[in-house]
DNA sequence: CAGAATCCTATCCGATACTG
DNA sequence: CAGTATCGGATAGGATTCTG
């Protein structure tokens, strides 16, 4: 072959979703955006697991996605802020669903389920 | 520390999903167990892509997750076959929800969605 | 504040070959 | 038929340090 045209892109469905919100602390920092807008340093203290690096590169990733808008203010010191594009409000009902089998299964196996995204059904406000 | 009890395990339900959905063909593997009992070859020929290895790999897995039931008949040669159980029927409408929403993703972008699940609607039945 | 750069490791996953 | 076993490349993700 003589050039790369496109790394075969998966375009099932399933596979897309699973991409999108597959990555590290992605699910999580789609949650932390419902119906509020983040700047890096608050999303870095909801998720303190994260090191920057990793949350710079999925909210990039997200960006890239268009699930995420990311807005850079041209201040000193910087500041950038986060919120959900329409794509990426679109998806929070199915993170939903998600939080409610993956809850049924593990009640299930009689595991306890308990993370950060408890308020799944009553997102937090700001501060 | 004198011994490791858990290797911190995930009782985050969202992620608990991830976990269990994300392997590579896990998704296609239960798709395809939706009203039917399929042997180890059958899966084969409908999930081409995947080796020996990684198709024995996940249904390993799927079977510890208690999502598919493994039933092995002491014949020769031997045959297996691979079922979804009552937990692995109940997230059929998750996936069905993800394709769904995928599919809105993927047009919202401008690209066309194909995949073998695309009979997701409507199971594919015993040929 | 919001990251970028580097280094490193674990595991994922494919290819290939072999077996009861 | 239904797997195992082994090798090796790719990539995901963590730790640490540095910067405009």
């Amino acid at each position: 072959m003589e050039h790369i045209t496109k790394p075969n892109p998966c375009y099932c469905p399933v596979e897309t979703t699973l991409e999108l919100i597959g990555g590290k602390y992605k699910s999580l920092i789609l949650w932390h955006l419902v119906n509020q807008t983040l700047r890096f340093s608050e999303l870095k203290r909801r998720i303190p697991a994260a090191t920057p690096k990793m949350l710079t590169q999925q909210l990039r990733e997200l960006e890239a996605s268009e699930l995420i808008h990311r807005e850079v203010y041209p201040v000193v010191p910087p500041k950038v802020e986060y919120s959900l594009t329409k794509l990426g409000e679109s998806i929070i009902p199915l993170l939903r669903s998600m939080y409610d089998w993956g809850d049924y299964y593990l009640e299930q196996r009689g595991l306890e389920s308990s993370c950060s995204m408890h308020g799944l059904h009553t997102p937090d406000k700001k501060s």
